[in-house]
RNA sequence: GGCUCGUUGGUCAAGCGGUCAAGACGCCGCCCUCUCACGGCGGAAACAGGGGUUCGAUUCCCCUACGAGCUGCCA
């Protein structure tokens, strides 16, 4: 058995689809499954579309994820360049479109826009459809070589047939077959001389020896077109595996408008690296038992291409940023703390212990941002409804709550360390000869310190975090409240 | 329009002829508890429809419906 051979080639248009991280996971995953090699290649072969900058975000990209590659750009494993403009100098691709055109399976096309658009064409849903005509193949060679003496434009068209079937296999969706007569005969060389990404693609894949074809399924339809090209050359077709589609809420391709479509989109709303390659691990694939929390090398282990999904699957936020809690949950503090700092600051500028704050948050949030609508009543007490100290469960009321208030503030302002411990104990025994619930006075309290309905920690921690004077303050401000309704 | 693919709860998803049709997210309820969250327990919720094949279809075949993708000198 030859070792597997996959690669990632992704065109630099900009940031990073979720989609296109899927599709470079899922052949990393097919290639170290099998202890084989992982491959990155460029594909800059559309000029009009190449972003500046998009090439580093791809590398950053991998890197971050761990998703390494063993040959590219930057790695030479001795079937570079990687980078299609590059290869584009070195003449391979036309080499092998002439080849293709001296058996007779592609041909010089001269025709301009004009002529093209003046094809019968049918407009459907905006678009124009037109089927190339093959005018150009009933050129003869004199024709031809005198189109090309006075220069001017060509590009280079595959020659498919009109007649029977073409068929090709795809690991996940089985034989397909497609009429020769739906075969449109694609542009394989530009007229700028570049290749399409179609032609382009196929000398690569088998230039480079990759071994299995991992893609996404838009170009599920258009395969039996590049089986053509390997017929055509005599290669070897390589193994294809589809992947589904990657949808939005409304089942539509991902794309911008659902603002997390993008690796970077999802780092910038405070998603973990990791929680977003496990969660795109699980979309559109499943391991044999129940597990859903992988590591990269995890998953390494367990993934078969085989059991990946036929649907298309929705890209569910909400279950992302579930997961994204479980791995915050899991992550040790300081690793936790350093990530989290960042947004605790951005909502808390007095003297507070931060550590503590951020310990108290860490269950408590799924994404980082989420942690300014719990700490913000730290740094300032917000204005609220007296109607909030009454409360069934804890069977407060208002005037229990006033008359709680009044009584255990000497209690508070007698404590001799205001500290957690010492200020639960302090509180327990005033509650004990009382004789009351707990609740019973927790309540008002915490909520005179907060102002608000729920907090990530209870009335003795968040006392500790705001210090003796402003807790007294506060608890002094409640009562005031509460006097004056 | 043509071609190709797909269709199990709201979402992810197991299942590969015989199951009370897993599990997860979300939702609801209960417990825990100084609120919330975490954690624990429980609940509602699905085989698109119609024909076959078969002793028996979620599973195999056909049709219909619906959805998606492709139909670019974009990938």
């Amino acid at each position: 058995m030859t070792k597997i051979r996959t690669r990632y080639a992704p065109s630099p248009t900009g940031r990073m689809h979720v989609g296109n991280l899927r599709s470079a996971l899922y052949e990393f995953l097919i290639a170290k499954h099998d202890g084989g090699d992982f491959m990155l290649r460029i594909e800059d072969t559309d000029q009009e579309r190449f972003v500046e900058g998009a090439v580093d975000i791809i590398y950053r990209t991998m890197e971050k994820t761990g998703l390494i590659h063993d040959e590219g750009p930057d790695k030479d494993g001795g079937y570079g360049p990687y980078v299609q403009s590059e290869r584009m100098k070195t003449g391979i691709y036309m080499k092998y479109a002439k080849e293709l055109i001296e058996k007779g399976e592609a041909y010089y096309c001269f025709c301009d826009k004009e002529r093209l658009a003046s094809l019968k064409s049918e407009v459907v849903e905006g678009k124009e459809i037109t089927i190339y005509d093959k005018h150009c193949l009933g050129l003869s060679e004199e024709e031809i070589q005198a189109n090309l003496d006075a220069g001017k434009a060509f590009v280079i068209r595959q020659n498919n047939p009109t007649e029977g079937t073409t068929t090709f296999h795809d690991e996940l969706y089985g034989d397909i077959t497609v009429n020769n007569s739906e075969l449109d005969d694609m542009i394989l060389i530009k007229s700028d001389g570049y290749p399409t990404y179609n032609f382009a693609n196929v000398v690569d894949d088998h230039t480079m020896n990759i071994t299995h074809v991992v893609r996404g399924n838009e170009y599920l339809s258009s395969s039996p077109k590049y089986v053509r090209l390997y017929e055509a050359f005599g290669w070897e077709v390589p193994v294809y595996v589809h992947l589904p589609l990657i949808t939005d809420e409304n089942h539509k391709k991902l794309s911008k408008r659902s603002g997390h479509s993008s690796f970077e989109d999802l780092l910038e709303q405070g998603f973990v690296t990791e929680a977003i390659v496990n969660y795109i691990a699980l979309l559109g694939w499943s391991p044999e038992d129940n597990n859903e929390i992988f590591s990269l090398q995890e998953l390494i282990e367990k993934f078969d291409y085989r059991r990946i999904n036929k649907s298309p699957s929705v890209f569910d936020i909400v279950k992302l940023r579930w997961m994204n809690g479980e791995y915050l949950k899991a992550m040790d503090f300081d690793t936790f703390y350093e990530m989290a700092e960042p947004y605790l600051k951005q909502s808390l500028t007095k003297d507070f212990d931060l550590k503590k704050i951020a310990a108290m948050v860490k269950t408590r949030i799924e994404v980082f941002p989420d942690i300014a609508g719990q700490v913000d009543f730290f740094e300032e007490l917000p204005a609220y409804d007296i109607a909030m100290y009454a409360h069934k469960k804890m069977k407060t009321t208002t005037e229990s709550s006033l008359e709680v208030l009044k009584e255990v503030l000497p209690v508070l302002e007698a404590v001799e360390s205001f500290d957690n411990d010492t200020l639960y104990q302090a509180i327990l025994k005033f509650v004990e000869e009382k004789g009351c619930k707990n609740g019973y006075v927790m309540w008002p309290i915490r909520t005179a310190v907060s102002g608000k309905q729920m907090t990530p920690a209870g009335a003795t921690e968040i006392m500790e975090i705001l210090g003796k004077e402003e807790s007294l303050q506060r608890i002094r401000k409640g009562i005031e409240l509460l006097e004056n309704a």
